[in-house]
DNA sequence: GTCTAGAATGACCATGCGGTCATCGATCGC
DNA sequence: GCGATCGATGACCGCATGGTCATTCTAGAC
């Protein structure tokens, strides 16, 4: 909400004035990338003179970094929130609630999705490799933290190694999240917006993946289809 | 080997000449991808003048597409040599193959993975999202013929879907493939060329949770750590 | 030796980029 | 009313890009 980026000359605008800017940016890096996008679009988008702009954010650089730092910091409190939430629940819900939060979250920004999406897989952005290190690896620490919470609970199989599980579910969590984004990944698996009941089957077949696997003779499985 | 790509005038030429420019090429684009890829690089790279690359390749996507096929070649013979050579076999022993002949291609060739990775996850590529399509559809499709046969021999729950079960599984060996090849995925993971050790233990890892999941009372599980 | 078809060449073009800066204009204290 | 301060402005810069084309070069026919 309140910009933490940007000069000191863009801290001072009108927060109208400020939400034009960061807004037109956005609209632009998420339609386009990092290098395909334009600073003489986000002028015009956002009606002010090119040289504002960069009085602004000096580099276009430091102006991709204004946005990135808005969609890092709304999936964090999103995480963070769900965490709260479901604490004390079963893994199982807890992972479910979690995947089910990031298509909400797809639902209600896709543009700030999209430039999370452009951050994780394109190594189009700037430093783009370093923060993938850190995005990455703060999904995953969540991720290891609720694992550990159901090791205690005896809920998951005591050898399993904990890091390494958080980032074969990050990636599986990472595919599908990307893959309800774009119909391209997955086309006719039918998980995309607006098809309620396929993604719902999607999240069961992946959470069944993630804690019976493909062998049979299940005991504990509760299955129907 | 020998190109299907580019004019009449390309494939006229000398085949040292032809290699020559493919290979400045797919060295050009593997460093910066597509967009940030110069014609005036290549040109420089492979001892020609840039009227010349243009009459062998009368765009850059043109170009880029040559590039593309050779990559896309190499990459499915590879896959059927494996599949063929493992005729028979369990799954799990195939899956495991076929995961490690990935990493595999990638030591051997570098650049050409590079290129398979940026066309997978880059969007930076024209008409990305239809190659993009073509191969995963592909690789998706291949695993899922190798879980049906699993299916038949009941090394697998009748109940898994094997599309999805396909789509997941693909997902997981992309995303170990790419933290092989780029240590940004998984800093401190292990998970990099030349500790052979911590591969073994990621592929061993990896095809556990495939088959078995995280949940305890395994009855199956041979386990060693 | 001469002619010619066609490949090789690189100077050149329009375009768009990120970024700058001399100039302008509005707001303030007085 | 006046000067001073400082944000707003957009013409402008250097540069790199993908792509072109008039010209030059060369290999083969006769």
């Amino acid at each position: 909400m309140i910009p933490r980026s940007g000069t000191r000359v863009f801290k001072a605008l009108a927060a109208d004035k400020q939400q034009a800017v960061l807004q037109a940016a956005l609209n632009e890096f998420a339609l386009h990338g990092y290098r395909k996008a334009s600073m003489n679009n986000v002028v015009k988008a956002a009606g002010i003179s090119k040289g504002s702009l960069f009085q602004y954010f000096k580099t276009k650089q430091a102006l991709f970094d204004g946005v990135v730092g808005l969609a890092e910091g709304l999936a964090r409190s999103y995480l963070r929130e769900m965490r709260d939430k479901t604490a004390g629940t079963p893994l199982r819900q807890r992972l479910e609630r979690i995947l089910r939060a990031g298509f909400v979250f797809i639902d209600q920004q896709p543009l700030l999705a999209r430039i999370y999406f452009q951050l994780l897989h394109s190594g189009d952005a700037p430093f783009g490799s370093q923060r993938i290190v850190t995005l990455r690896g703060q999904a995953q620490e969540f991720l290891a933290d609720l694992l550990r919470q159901g090791l205690e609970a005896k809920e998951i199989d005591p050898a399993v190694d904990v890091k390494r599980a958080a980032f074969l579910i990050n990636s599986l969590f990472e595919t599908l999240l990307r893959a309800y984004y774009t119909d391209f990944l997955a086309p006719g698996l039918g998980l995309y917006q607006g098809n309620a009941k396929d993604l719902d089957h999607w999240v069961e077949t992946t959470l069944e993946m993630i804690f019976n696997g493909l062998r049979p003779n299940k005991q504990g499985a509760s299955e129907s289809s």
